[in-house]
DNA sequence: TTATAATATCATTACTTACTGATATATTGA
DNA sequence: TCAATATATCAGTAAGTAATGATATTATAA
């Protein structure tokens, strides 16, 4: 039995939020874009993820509103979309400083370790 | 050909917290913990997960730190381990409010829905 | 010390999802 | 118009994980 009485959609839809920023390639991504937008190609060499699956990543990010891309050409900017997904990262920086360092040892799920 | 080389266990483990909140059941525990401290079996009827749920659940948030759970005879009573806890799952709400509302609609993955 | 209540643990299973590789689309320059 | 570059799309697959049900642990009261 499993029920989630109050507000059912209103948890799924930010818990889809925190997942948007619970992978290791989307959240490089992220990463990458707090210092400064970047083409689609930048994003690749500076994460060292493959076109596409950059690519797919970015239209996740896109779709969800955390990013917004911006076409110049043939080349595609991208960009964090409001100051508020900075924030948050920045938080999560520092709740895992301090009080989140189980998060280390924690076992109960792994972050699968993208191949080398 | 994955790399993400900046950082990669940092990143790795802020992926992990951001799971920690990516999941319906365990954000719905600790959108109950925000008001105020519950015991094992209040957070069950709360939620209406079960049992055996509610506990795998929250040793989760237990080892990562996000929670903290204090024994009174029978009884184990959480609440969040910090400020900022709540602080992160505010500022995901306001982030839905405006940027992120395409999360609605983004298909490229669903929070699984539990099972009613 | 026994029965009961509260909570935790753990293996199984069904479902989810990230990566890859191939292909499609869009834009520019020759 | 054609070739080349930049980016997007999509199906298949391998791997991860949440829910369940059974069982174990801890504490209390009778």
């Amino acid at each position: 039995m499993v029920l989630v009485t109050p507000d059912k959609t209103g948890l799924a839809v930010k818990a889809k939020l925190f997942r948007g920023f619970g992978d290791v390639s989307r959240l490089a991504i992220l990463d990458a874009l707090r210092q400064r937008p970047l083409t689609v190609g930048e994003i690749e060499r500076t994460t060292g993820l493959t076109q596409s699956n950059v690519s797919n990543h970015l239209g996740c990010l896109r779709e969800c509103g955390l990013v917004v891309g911006e076409r110049n050409g043939r080349y595609i900017t991208y960009q964090l979309s409001d100051d508020r997904v900075s924030e948050i990262l920045a938080l999560a920086e520092s709740l895992l400083a301090d009080v989140a360092q189980g998060i280390y040892q924690c076992t109960r799920y792994n972050t699968p370790q993208p191949n080398e």
